[in-house]
DNA sequence: GAGTATTACGTAAACGTTTACGTTACGCAT
DNA sequence: ATGCGTAACGTAAACGTTTACGTAATACTC
């Protein structure tokens, strides 16, 4: 149906090796040449087919991109970072979801693998040994963006949630807080949830303040984990004056529940978020949280997956910066 | 590098022929040279390529999505409903931003035709006559999600716009409303701006109220508008008791702006919101907002390009139910 | 036991490109 | 006139599959 270099070199009078090589602008032809076969070309409504151009150079300007099986303003800009890195870099992303909890991870490489994508981007899935293994059987770049991996060898970009944490924890204290809640980690994920987990306890520790088991309400990232540790809160009567989230989600539930049982933030307590997503500027009030550069994390890492792709580096592991916005969802007690 | 089907039909002593109707399990051999091929296949680690089997059939089990240079939770509800049903079925999806305000619609396109894809879905974008024109060329299925062209024969899934925003200020006037203030919606925008904004005005006028023009404030679907809006409305002092937004985070604009100028919602001011997105459920108030089932619509505007694909079938318009869901931020007077 | 169906393969072309290599024709220096 | 370099092509193989068609062996039918 759509017509293939073997038309336009028919048509044209030329050979397709003639054909390819104005396409591509190689050189090697006369102007009259290109004319004609560009003329044929447009005449025909010729198309390229990438499929046959990947087949023989072995390479098909694609990288995929693997996430969790859900759908927050946190990915959306990692996503968009990828996505305006490679397309300026004459990629295309694949997109595919590792299900929830990474159930379906390895169908997600092997589909990865036989779309023989160039690079892959693995987003905030946590990988055990198997997968590790299957990954890194593909034998091209990657790169794992808010996540990593207890191997060393596996190059992340990730801010250090431990030290995110203190730092959110330390800015409580400062601000003569006592009491302070944590919310919305999971103790089981190695990852993510321990390290904001540890780096709350040392921060309470560092400054003389006994850790309460009971003030640390596990969960997930979302919004639901959220509210029901601030009922959790509630139901205790625990006296916290503050709660640091594990996400911007979570503050959200926070601060939801607390309206919905009329108490004030933060004139009674106070709330520290993580991500700066999108939804931590909407919020009432606008919350005060952790900033980790999404859109950026998602455009370097893309480019450092482009870049090991074309000049077959190796990729370093990097931890970014990260950094307290403040908001109006912290008062500062006496 | 990585083995091929010859590799396998060298080493198991069988033809590629046979290789492949193993690994694609067509029948067509008896069970030791299956147990045969399966074994070798998997001793020299074979991944079978996509591309090499895309060009002999001429399909590529991929379907393409454009959506807008934007990243909001909206886009992440229909992108989740779109891949989920593409895997469940076996294809890819391969997502590309068509630029703000869709200045790379055309490259967009391009780029999915040199892809091959075999359908292809375009998500909220405003197409005009000669994208219209690419996008029929490429010969393949497809759908607009949130969109629509002014003719007849591209197929849509969207929520009638124009009536959704009726029934939301008909709830706010049966609320005795009277000064109803609208934000967000922009009036150059044929497809998503005008009809909401025309139902707003109907509603109005059904009920015997006349329409002031300075309640309208135009922009665009994202928070800030809102903020603006909000502001305006302050500055011309205007005695409007609700707001109809024409998105979430343009009611979460106007909240947040409430709360900054100390005006209480929904005591001094009603909000209504738009799209039913993650964010609505998450703010303070909680938003009474028009539902459109995103998820869904993704969902099913996948499915049906897919089943166009398979069955040659047409694709026909459908517009989506829409439901107002009452949540928390619109008080009725007296 | 002749004919026919069926099973289990193999052969080779095809998909739409790219590209190494060969070939011609011409210009130019010697 | 000879040799050589170069521009402008063409030829054909290769990429990794699928699949129409052919074929040999076996099983079945009567």
């Amino acid at each position: 149906m759509a017509a293939t270099i073997k038309d336009i070199a028919r048509v044209a009078g030329v050979s397709t090796a003639t054909v390819s090589r104005v396409i591509n602008n190689l050189g090697g032809y006369n102007e009259e040449t290109e004319k004609k076969v560009m003329a044929v070309s447009k005449e025909l409504g010729y198309r390229k087919n990438e499929n046959a151009r990947s087949l023989v150079q072995k390479s098909t300007n694609t990288i995929g991109v693997i996430m969790p099986d859900v759908t927050t303003a946190f990915y959306g800009d990692i996503i968009k970072g990828i996505e305006d890195t490679s397309y300026e870099y004459g990629y295309s992303v694949i997109l595919t979801h590792a299900g929830s909890h990474g159930s379906r991870i390895h169908e997600s490489m092997n589909l990865m693998g036989e779309r023989r994508v160039d690079g892959l981007i693995i987003v905030s899935v946590e990988l055990h040994e198997s997968a590790i293994q299957s990954l890194t059987s593909l034998g091209i770049p990657y790169i794992l963006i808010s996540t990593k991996t207890n191997r060393e060898d596996t190059p992340y970009m990730k801010v250090d949630d431990y030290s995110a944490a203190y730092t959110a924890v330390k800015y409580l204290i400062e601000h003569n807080h006592r009491t302070i809640g944590m919310a919305g980690a999971n103790p089981n994920d190695p990852i993510a949830g321990v390290p904001r987990i540890n780096g709350y306890k040392q921060a309470l520790q560092d400054y003389g303040i006994k850790v309460d088991l009971n003030l640390i309400k596990p969960g997930g990232f979302n919004f639901e984990s959220g509210q029901s540790a601030m009922q959790s809160f509630i139901e205790d009567d625990a006296a916290v004056t503050a709660v640091f989230c594990a996400s911007d989600e979570v503050a959200l539930g926070i601060i939801s529940t607390c309206f919905e049982n009329e108490i004030h933030v933060p004139n009674d307590i106070s709330v520290v978020g993580y991500d700066n997503s999108k939804v931590s500027h909407m919020s009432v009030p606008p919350l005060t949280t952790v900033a980790q550069p999404l859109y950026d994390m998602g455009r370097e890492g893309c480019f450092e997956v482009i870049a090991a792709i074309q000049n077959k580096s190796k990729i370093e592991s990097k931890v970014i910066p990260h950094e307290l916005v403040v908001r109006k969802s912290v008062k500062s007690l006496e």
